[in-house]
DNA sequence: AAGGTCGTTGCAGTGAATGCAACAAGCATT
DNA sequence: AATGCTTGTTGCATTCACTGCAACGACCTT
């Protein structure tokens, strides 16, 4: 739209490749040097190049810094809450948001079925880190060394027969969802309850947040709250894709795993 | 130089504090709205920006992208980064990497004490340019005159009652650390927080980054902080040598301290 | 239905970007 | 040392692309 700007932005995923000189990049941009020189002055004003002492121009760290400060100031409950008001449409049930924050797990979003309105009942409470689907997704994407460490420091109450007790079994849970993308608590927490989650992930991959869909064994059995998991990692995916900053394409109508 | 690259620039900054719709952009640049907009789209066309489903923009996927690849091109810290968790393994204080770049000086790597978690905290934002101990060291490397330009421009918070706040003062500090080739920051920004540190230097003798080794006064005296100078800038030392292709002779170890 | 907000589009005027050519600086070759 | 080559920089005339305006349209609220 605008040939000026459309030209300067040209210029870094050319650096991006490596250091480059005027020529190269008047040659690649197919404009006079002059042109150049001055698109790569204005670059280096706001510091998203850099030139080194050769002279030969690159990405500059201001870019870096840039990207940082805008992801410390996303919102990631903004983003995912229409995804979870939506998923709580689709499926009628419970759905949390969680991040991870100072070794604890805590929601920080929640949409019960039928109360549209926002009741910070769990919200904000640190969740059962050593069984709940969203904790379990969180810490899997931990690397592995940080992983032990904090497996060890935990405590592991025994809420139902079927809650994780001990260090070595979260551990082997832990692998199994880093593997598979995905995370459930069956009965671990409360006896009649079951979630099913997925991760959110930023640009980098990491895990930022993990959500979950809960329901009481007496509304849907397990095996019934399982056949959302494809339902439920599409949502954490949409979510994803928003808080990164990719575009959803509008025909993109299933995504390939 | 270019305006309109100037302004579509400008633009970037004021996303990285969070979404904001076109009036705001048009408003914050002091351009007719008709004028963000073709900004916008050509910023969007190229993946930097990115237009959330309420139709406000954000910065995108591709800066993110660029950003990776500015900071993968620095090959400094690559090096470094192996000799930083070792350091912080001895130590187990907070370790920074920083460089100096057009007028700022800004953490490129960080490994924090016990909590990798947090690893990106505060990287990717400039430091305290007048007090912290990776600044002092970067800019104590610029030639005299530059050092005094620098100073001159400088704006002078008073973080702390210890804090620098006046060019004089900062430019005998630098001498200071140039002669001596190591810095502290004895609660200059923060009141309990004591940092020592020590220059990287490439093959040319040149400061190419710096690293400190951070510490609260309630862990941690300043003078029990002092004791690790020795292995701070053996440390910082074994980074330069490896930066500079020097062979970090395989039986000079390291550890005969 | 009316009124308001906010994004989008066509258009005319002009100011800003462009390419040229000459210059400067650094380096290699002779 | 002189010459020629390469590469970055600057002043300038031309023109084209950018700008601001105003009108329009989509959407939401009352």
């Amino acid at each position: 739209m605008s040939q000026t700007v459309d030209r300067a932005l040209s210029i870094l995923p050319l650096l991006a490749e490596g250091p480059a000189n005027l020529e190269q990049v008047a040659g690649r941009l197919g404009v006079h040097k002059s042109t150049a020189l001055r698109l790569l002055r204005t670059l280096h004003e706001h510091g998203i190049v850099h030139r080194q002492p050769d002279q030969r121009y690159r990405l500059g760290t201001r870019l870096f810094a840039l990207a940082q400060q805008a992801v410390e100031n996303l919102d990631v409950r903004e983003i995912a809450h229409p995804h979870l008001v939506e998923l709580n449409a689709q499926t009628g049930h419970t759905v949390h948001l969680a991040v991870h924050e100072e070794n604890e797990v805590l929601y920080i979003d929640k949409v019960e079925s039928r109360y549209p309105v926002r009741m910070y009942s769990r919200i904000g409470k640190p969740v059962a880190i050593t069984v709940a689907a969203v904790a379990k997704l969180l810490l899997a994407d931990l690397p592995e060394q940080e992983r032990r460490a904090v497996a060890q420091r935990l405590d592991y109450p025994r809420y139902t027969a079927r809650s994780i007790t001990d260090p070595a079994t979260f551990l082997a849970e832990l692998a199994k969802v880093r593997e598979q993308g995905w995370a459930t608590d069956l009965g671990g927490h409360e006896e009649s309850i079951n979630c099913v989650g997925a991760p959110v992930r930023g640009p980098d991959g990491r895990a930022v947040a993990a959500m979950s869909v809960s329901a009481p064994n007496v509304v849907v059995s397990a095996d019934e709250l399982l056949t959302l998991l494809p339902l439920v990692r599409r949502t954490a995916d949409a979510i994803s894709d928003e808080y990164s900053g990719r575009t959803p394409s509008p025909d993109n109508t299933e995504r390939q795993r």
